[in-house]
DNA sequence: GCCACCTGACTGACTAGTCAATCGATCGTT
DNA sequence: AACGATCGATTGACTAGTCAGTCAGGTGGC
């Protein structure tokens, strides 16, 4: 039901989803908001209908996806599974959230995780949540003796999650698009590289 | 001698440090040209008799050190140390490029290395000819039958390389200076995370 | 007097955000 | 069923401000 009748939009979740696509093409600081209103196909006005302002579109974005990714490592955390099979499972979600929406994943790192100075201030706590959330899995298998200790865990998740973001950013970066195959291999790669050397 | 007496002052040298520290604190998209001026304590119009755009100052800064560091991976790769110790090599001069100048490291890390959009395609080449020559390093060291072969030399360079920017990351975004005692656990760190998965 | 270095007011182009007006769906009233 | 009141959704011209880059003109060493 919505608001109207059958063939109604949600003309916000239009707005969003044009803005991922302008964000991912010409970045944030470079487009304009009236190229979001035109690839959305509403009127310029409409957008600030909608949000107060520009940046108040890409935190919108961030913080959508990042909540789901805190939901997907905190489950992974509370799963018993072994500690290789949690960090697999992060992998995992990352890694599928990219085949799912490579824009998506394109505008969260370019221009939220990796911006510094910007949007990466105001978002630093929840970023570090993330860290966090690793490190404590890694600790939690050093106490119960599945890695060993050499390695202190924030350390192991900054490796950890430091490769997954290198292995996006060279994605992003690719002029063809990801094979499947890619992917699935990634996910193996990116578990083993890490574990061999956290594991006794 | 360069132009005139004991007290001159290269000011192409004086705008460029004074842009790091401007680029370090306010961003380059968010700083003014003039704030870079101000900085340098000239005038406006004399950043465009050294420089034709505000983009070749961050462009010289990000050359200048970029090949520096090419030098130094390229210097690694020569000599007939072990791979851990090659690697060690690399990572300690990264880590003490941070020491030496956080700033201008924050800079080339923050607005041109992971600015995927801007400055990161102009680059791009520069920059995976760092991950090339690292991955080269790797794949020497597996057909010396030094590191084992189940972890492709091109994603043990994006893991190598990519743990490093995420601790300088973490650094960068730190509110109170790092300690000298921190900077060298974590070169011992970065090649132990690393190469324990790689070693037989 | 020449030239390289240096100055800073100015311009032209651009854009985030505002706002007054219009549209159209819904609903109480007759 | 016809009417019109109400109000959120929608429109796009406009404002107010920003800032990169230009230029016409110093200044001082040789």
């Amino acid at each position: 039901m919505a608001s109207s009748g059958a063939a109604s939009v949600d003309k916000r979740r239009v707005i969003l989803d044009a803005a991922v696509r302008v964000f991912a093409r010409q970045g944030f600081h470079t487009c304009r908001v009236a190229d979001i209103a035109d690839a959305a196909g509403v009127a310029y006005g409409l957008v600030y209908h909608y949000f107060s302002s520009k940046d108040e579109i890409l935190d919108t974005l961030f913080l959508e996806r990042w909540d789901l990714m805190l939901s997907a490592i905190a489950e992974a955390d509370a799963s018993s599974r072994s500690p290789r099979a949690k960090l697999g499972a992060i992998a995992a979600f990352i890694v599928d959230s990219y085949r799912h929406d490579p824009e998506l994943m394109k505008v969260i790192i370019v221009e939220v995780t990796r911006a510094a100075n910007t949007f990466g201030l105001t978002h630093l706590g929840k970023i570090r949540e993330a860290y966090a959330q690793i490190a404590g899995i890694v600790a939690r298998a050093q106490r119960e003796g599945e890695f060993r200790s050499e390695i202190a865990p924030e350390f192991a998740a900054l490796a950890f999650y430091g490769l997954i973001e290198q292995v996006l950013t060279g994605w992003i970066f690719d002029s063809e698009p990801v094979a499947e195959a890619e992917l699935e291999r990634a996910k193996a790669l990116i578990v083993e590289t890490i574990c061999r050397g956290l594991e006794g």
